[in-house]
DNA sequence: AAGTCCGTGGAAAGCGCTTTCCAACACGCT
DNA sequence: AGCGTGTTGGAAAGCGCTTTCCACGGACTT
């Protein structure tokens, strides 16, 4: 069944050129073949069906046409919607994207930029935060560190903190800028679901969001901080505990888009309106976001153009290493939100 | 910067021994290696830091690890579903995956397919609908036929027209019944938002809600189908068309689900409720759309297991070409759609 | 007329790995 | 002692391509 791959040889022979004019026709080498050759040449390859074996040019050439994506879940809007950014660039750049999902698992991601490097792919975006757990970090920092010296080039998604090009979003002044937004909506009792504690990006917003309350001499009681996972449902489950945390809070704040969307659920199954009970704040902005009803108040982060300015980063000929593109975070404030009137969750 | 690779030759010349025995120890060979080479080869293997080079070895053995997944547009949450199941399972088999995006470009999806098969990747699961586009659809074909001459196994996720593997949704019979359902909620009069003329996933939608429809003594006026493109905006701006059209349905069914929400979102822009001024059903139930208010009515099709399906076909031994996997789609009617009680959309 | 240079074609040496084929050796038999 | 048989190590031939290096002519100098 398998039939026999038409090979350059086989072109060349047939063509009645040697192997390297060939493959000089063929390729895009600075050489110079006779208009005849070329043609003649041009000719058999179509008529045979030519078609490089892309391992053997990558082994020739020692470099691939490979770049690779690390994700934690293709399916969480706010991954895909990076994704398209970074497929966008690299696919007009002629390129062809590798993904690879770690599900959050720290060693499933040093395994893909391991299996990324085993492959020579000539570049690599990591989007997704890192975590607190020194060790994990240190061995993907090791990964990287062979991947670079190796000639790939790598951009993170989220902290700059693996000495990579990096897009990092503005996650403590946009949490800042969101808070003092909802202060003068006239809130005053906040409650915050705040993610995995380990989380970097998620720390960071909960900082901000602290700033910012303290820049209206306001604060967040540690009982109002409530601790789930990072996902939808994690932001459903913790609307449980944050009730019974009987906070009095008119306003919750949850760090990312998908918990704050869970919450919303959550919070209707509980009988409790949005905005009139208690509002609700996310972050990230994800383009399902605007079919929401009530719509939700968020911090909008260019989400398709990180993954465009990820991947530009990675795949120009700039020779500077460890560049930084901040990314600012716009308050959008939406019908999610609402001046206080209601005794909120007591 | 660029640091030379630790190859299997020095390995071997390390450790003493020949780069056959070397090979043998570091890859699955059945091959018998002594137990003291064998701790010899894997000792200075990890010393140095050594990765074999995949170009390499796909070479070598003619084969490679590649999996190719092609897709419309990985944003939208219906594709990034299906290439969350995909993942999943190639991953779990040790694949890795290659994202390759068409923006519904007929032309690129064969490029996609053309640079999968220079990759020698070994399978390939196409997502997303054909058109009626005859030549389109050929010079597919014509890849698709080289892809597996090549060895390559191929499974689409879509209409069975291609000779390949594939894993197929209830198109008609989901729409059928689901036109029999909002049926017997009472509605009488319907419009259809459905898509492009041209996409066969769209048309066989159509056609089984008329059927449905016909099931129940009703029928859809050629004034009340509205064409437009196959996403949320194309949903969105079909209501303009829609209204226009003064058709007086109680009841509005969308292709899809990305279009119905466009849809939904264009109707409370009009000023119209739903489900009280205007009951509207969807297709797919995407995930994004539990957290809808109020939740849309659709036919469920289980997304991620669509996606595992295909990896599997595409990754398993059988010798049996084209198979089809039926997929059932389960009626949904959630809050979006309610006994008529308005008089529509005149 | 001799010397230079440029443009073009081909031979061949890799790229890093797998795998066939052979040699060597250790057994267990008759 | 002689002979299969089975096990293990190594030499070497590829896999399909790129690229260096050399050879050859013709067009130009001087």
């Amino acid at each position: 069944m398998t039939s026999r791959q038409v090979t350059l040889a086989e072109v060349a022979k047939e063509a009645g050129v040697s192997l390297a004019t060939a493959s000089r026709v063929l390729n895009g080498s600075t050489r110079q073949v006779s208009e005849e050759l070329r043609e003649r040449v041009l000719g058999t390859a179509r008529r045979l069906g030519y078609l490089p074996n892309a391992s053997a040019q990558a082994l020739a050439r020692n470099s691939s046409v490979l770049v690779g994506l690390v994700v934690h879940d293709i399916a969480d809007p706010y991954f895909s919607s990076i994704a398209a950014g970074v497929t966008r660039i690299a696919e007009s750049a002629g390129l062809v994207v590798v993904l690879g999902t770690t599900g959050r698992d720290p060693r499933r991601e040093v395994e893909l930029v391991n299996t990324l490097r085993a492959h020579r792919a000539r570049a690599l975006v990591i989007a997704g935060s890192r975590t607190t757990d020194r060790s994990a970090s240190r061995r993907l920092a090791e990964e990287i560190t062979a991947f670079t010296a190796q000639g790939g080039r790598v951009a993170c998604v989220s902290q700059a903190k693996l000495g990579t090009d990096t897009v990092v979003p503005a996650n403590r002044s946009g949490a800042r800028a969101l808070a003092r937004g909802l202060a003068a909506l006239g809130h005053r009792r906040f409650a915050v679901l705040a993610g995995p504690p380990d989380l970097l990006v998620a720390r960071d917003r909960l900082a901000g969001f602290k700033a910012g309350l303290a820049d209206e001499g306001l604060e967040l009681p540690d009982g109002c901080v409530i601790t789930s996972d990072f996902t939808r449902d994690g932001g459903h489950a913790a609307v449980a505990d944050l009730i019974a945390a009987r906070t009095g809070a008119t306003c919750v704040f949850a760090v990312n888009d998908v918990m704050a969307m869970g919450a919303m659920a959550a919070l209707r199954d509980h009988g409790l309106r949005v905005p009139e009970d208690v509002s609700v704040a996310g972050f990230d902005d994800i383009p399902t976001l605007r079919d929401l009803v009530p719509a939700l108040s968020t911090v909008r982060l260019p989400l398709e153009d990180m993954g465009e300015r990820a991947a530009r980063l990675v795949l120009d000929d700039v020779v500077a290493p460890p560049r930084t593109v901040r990314v600012a975070g716009e308050v959008v404030l939406r019908a999610s939100t609402a001046h206080p009137s209601g005794i909120g969750l007591r």
